[in-house]
Order: C-alpha cells, then sequence, then structure tokens
RNA sequence: GGCGCGGUGGCAGAAUGGUGAUGCAACGGACUGCAAAUCCGUGAAUCCGGGUUCGAUUCCCGGCCGUGCCUCCA
C-alpha cells in the first residue's frame, strides 16, 4: 500500500507522489510567537509530527520545515501590553513553544526558519513580483494584484468575484482592486522595521511562507500545510506569491489541513478565549497522554476536546504501559503491516490503535513465551512509530501532577514491604489498611506473580 | 448572503453498496485472602423524508440540527 493523502487543493484522496523519491519536502506553517500555544495548536502540530514520521519510515530523506513567526503586529501589541522588548517576547515565548512540542512528543523539525532571518528574500520575491507585474507600490505599501492571476482562489475555491461582494473589511484607497493584499507595509519609528527600496517598513503575514518555502525546500515542494483556517487567505495567498514569483503551475504538490478543535462544541481559539494551553494541561496530565488524547480522532475530522477524553486516553496508556512493563526489555522489530497501511490511508490514527489494542490483547492472551515476545516486539515498534510509548514503562507510571508529588518513592517501597510482611502472617486487615492508606495518597498497588507493582492513579 | 465540514451504541471514534471495528463506561463470570491488573462473556448505534438499487448507514435530492471559513486565528 501506497501513501495517501487528502488533498485540499483537489478535495480528494490521492496517492502521495512525491517530486523526487530521494529528497521529500515537506512545511507546515508554524507558530506566531505571541503567546503560548494551545492545545489546538498542539493538534495541528501532533498531526504534522506524524506525517513527518510516517514520510521517514517511508522515505530516505525528509526534510520537515516548521517555521516561526517572529515578526508580526500581535507580537508588537504584546510587547507593548508587557512592557518587554520584541526579543523578550519573541524568545521566551519560543522557548515555551519548544518546550510544549518536546513533552508531546514531537520531532524537532528538520528545519525551523525564522521571519526576521528572512527579510532580504522577501524583498526580493516582492521585487520580482513587481518586475512580472503581479504587485504595485502604492503609499508605502507594496500589493499583490489580485487580478494579475487568473486562477487565484483555486485552493480555497472562491471566485474573485464572490470575494469582493462577500468583503467584510472597509476596502484601502491604495488597493487597485479590492482583493489586492499586502507584501510590504510601512513601519512607524517606534515599530520594527527593515529598509527595503519602498521605504522603511515590515512584510505581510503571508510572504514570509513563501520566501521561506523558497529558501529551503525549492519553488515546488511536496506536502504543505497547517490548520484548516490558514487556507484562507494565508495559504491562498502564499500560492499566489510564489507561483508569480517563480513562474511554477503549483507552490506545493500536496495541500494537508488538520481539523479543529472544539470546546464543547465551540471552535477553540484565541479570540474566542476559551483555551487551554498546552502548558497547563501539561500540569495535570503526561505530554503522552495529551498527544494520544489529539491523535484519537482522524486528524481532519473535529474533534471535541474535554477533560474526559484526556483521561480515556491516560488510561489506555496504563493499559499499554502495561503491556511493555510485563514484557520487560522488547527487541526491536518490524512495524506490522496493518499498521503501516492504516497510516499510509491518510493517517487513519483511529483504525492505527484499534491494531494497537489487538496487538496488546494478544500479548496478554500468548502463552508461548516466545510468541509473547515477538507480539511485544510489533506492538512497541508500531506505537513507536506513531511517538507513543518511547518512554520507560516505570517513568510513565510514577508520574504526577503537578503539585501533588505525595509520597517519595523510599516510603511506598518500605509501605509496600511492610505490607508483605502483614499478608505473610495473614494479617490481611493490616495489608489492606496499608493498601488504602496508600491509595488515598494516590499509589495503585498490583500484586502480580512477581511481586507488587505500583503506579499513580 | 457566498463557500465548506459534520450528525454512527451511555461516551469517544473507525469503516462500509450486502453479517457496523476498537476503546471507555455498565453488567455477569474466571483469577485473587480481598482487591488491582488480566482473561472470558452479555447488553447497546448509523438524525429525518424521498430517490437510485435485488439491497443504503454508505450514492443522489430535500429537510432538520451542529459547526467552520469569508477579518487575526492551528
Amino acid at each position: 500500500m501506497a501513501l495517501q493523502l487528502y488533498n485540499t487543493l483537489t478535495r480528494a484522496k490521492e496517492v502521495f507522489v512525491p517530486v523526487d523519491a530521494s529528497h521529500v519536502r515537506i512545511y507546515c506553517c508554524g507558530p506566531t510567537v505571541y503567546s503560548y500555544a494551545h492545545i489546538g495548536n498542539g493538534r495541528t502540530f501532533t498531526a504534522f509530527d506524524l506525517l513527518a514520521r510516517v514520510m521517514k519510515h517511508l522515505y530516505p530523506t525528509v526534510t520537515y520545515a516548521r517555521n516561526i513567526t517572529d515578526v508580526d503586529d500581535k507580537i508588537m501589541d504584546r510587547a507593548k501590553a508587557l512592557g518587554q522588548s520584541i526579543e523578550t517576547v519573541t524568545e521566551t515565548t519560543t522557548a515555551q513553544f519548544h518546550a510544549d512540542m518536546d513533552a508531546l512528543n514531537l520531532l524537532r523539525p528538520d528545519v525551523e526558519p525564522r521571519a526576521t532571518g528572512h527579510i532580504d528574500a522577501m524583498i526580493a520575491m516582492i521585487e520580482r513580483l513587481i518586475a512580472g507585474g503581479h504587485a504595485y507600490a502604492a503609499e508605502g505599501h507594496v500589493l499583490f494584484n489580485v487580478p494579475s492571476m487568473p486562477d487565484y482562489g483555486r485552493l480555497s475555491r472562491r471566485s474573485q468575484d464572490e470575494m469582493i461582494a462577500g468583503a467584510r473589511v472597509e476596502v484601502a484607497p491604495y488597493k487597485k482592486s479590492p482583493a489586492d493584499f499586502i507584501l510590504w507595509k510601512p513601519s512607524a519609528e517606534d515599530q520594527p522595521g527593515w529598509d527595503s527600496p519602498w521605504g522603511r517598513g515590515r512584510p505581510g503575514w503571508h510572504i514570509e511562507c513563501s520566501a521561506m518555502t523558497a529558501a529551503h525546500l525549492g519553488p515546488v515542494f511536496d506536502v504543505h500545510g497547517g490548520g484548516l483556517d490558514l487556507i484562507f487567505p494565508h495559504h491562498e495567498n502564499e500560492i499566489a506569491q510564489s507561483r508569480c514569483a517563480h513562474g511554477t503551475p503549483v507552490m506545493a504538490n500536496y495541500w494537508v489541513h488538520a481539523g479543529f478543535l472544539t470546546m464543547s462544541g465551540d471552535k477553540m481559539s484565541k479570540s474566542l478565549g476559551n483555551i487551554f494551553t498546552v502548558a497547563e494541561l501539561l500540569d495535570e496530565v503526561p505530554g503522552e497522554a495529551l498527544r494520544l488524547a489529539l491523535l484519537q480522532a482522524h486528524y481532519r475530522q473535529p474533534l471535541d476536546f474535554s477533560k474526559e477524553g484526556l483521561r480515556q486516553a491516560r488510561a489506555t496508556l496504563d493499559r499499554w504501559y502495561g503491556v511493555l512493563r510485563a514484557a520487560g526489555t522488547v527487541p526491536a522489530a518490524k512495524v506490522p503491516d496493518e499498521v503501516l497501511a492504516a497510516l499510509e490511508d491518510d493517517l487513519n490514527t483511529p483504525l492505527a490503535f484499534s491494531l494497537l489494542h489487538e496487538l496488546a490483547n494478544r500479548f496478554h492472551k500468548e502463552t508461548d513465551e516466545g510468541a509473547r515476545r515477538a507480539v511485544a516486539a510489533s506492538f512497541k515498534a508500531a506505537a513507536n512509530l506513531m511517538g507513543l510509548l518511547t518512554q520507560d514503562p516505570e517513568a510513565w507510571f510514577r508520574w504526577t501532577p503537578k503539585g501533588a508529588e505525595g509520597l517519595d518513592e523510599a516510603a511506598i517501597q518500605a509501605a509496600i514491604q511492610a505490607r508483605k510482611d502483614a499478608r505473610a502472617a495473614k494479617n490481611f486487615a493490616e495489608a489492606d489498611r496499608i493498601r488504602k492508606d496508600l491509595l488515598d495518597q494516590g499509589v495503585v498497588l498490583e500484586d502480580g506473580p512477581q511481586g507488587t507493582t505500583w503506579k499513580r492513579a
């Protein structure tokens, strides 16, 4: 089976054919670093992390690029509100972003370009667009001229007439066409800016991705994506800029968009304020449980986020880590074909998880030790491909929420020993008292053939 | 108003033109000193109305409900 992806450009699931099978190149629109990432951001980046992992499994060389947008008016506003420099805001937010994504067990992208590092490339690209008749300067601004591109709107399936008719924004007087969008805008004295042929200014929102993808992945690459809400205007405008600057029929061959996370039905977004940040959730649940919860629905489906979903994800990981704990050291193995096939089918994680459950079940039922180890090995390989079950099982079972550390391990071990003595003396009342006492402090005991193990509730 | 997405058991969530995965929860049993974990078993679902078809949850049309984009947004 070959990798298939749903392509927003064609609105159909397609077999993935790389531009160059010896070097696959994918790009995901990264964060604007002005505030902490919320769990909805986490979902999109987790989906792309999974795509990158699957592609790296299938192809010898994959470059996965995810940018950092570190010049933006929201950052300027944030810096002003905090009384901090823009650099302080972008650096601290970027550091937190990295910590959050690490906790979700995302691989670092191979390239993480920053907008401020590509200003020259943006200016060069804008100059090419002007030279080609696709952009014009007006009152210190440079605008992309949408009517200069006959098939503008292909990705979002909007006609130019529709956009003009539906425009809810007041049209700036310097625009030749209401649909035209900003490539470069002037900066006031107290705003960040760079010298350009059009005076001191800063880039518009979309041009950075066009410049950065061209610099790191080339004018035409394999996959580009992000959240559903980026289809219009962001990705549409990126396509316009890149194709008109490079004279190519496409910018990327496959456009992949992740669905939204909702909070009891409503979209979770910074502007609605109904958000959980990744950082705050990490105080309550292990990052891996968060990762699993985010992958539990297919990436394009709406996912209603809830604490119940997190509880379930954690319970599932308890079960799965229980397999690894019981299996002991597990040898490396090949990812089972069915699991790979599920992931190759447009990243069907729910189907892949059902297969993991079946493997876990088979492990527990298997009586032959060799076969048991083989099942455990396949199980682990499959989970690892999805960025799961990568830590030591004991570390998983000992995770504690922030501020609820409770008993230390020595005290737990001492209590387990005391209970063992009581049981040996058939003093079950005392043994049960000790177990209840530990349970009250968040420690669950399990008596097995190899002795008593424990985990944090 | 334009464009789009979704509606599957109590909950989460796949798949499918012909007996509808999987997990959580519930219930019964095995195991256990009792539990936990694990295993075995039980009950439980395709929004409504038309159409196409031998047959529709799946395809088409209409409706209802929910939700997203069209403005910053993953």
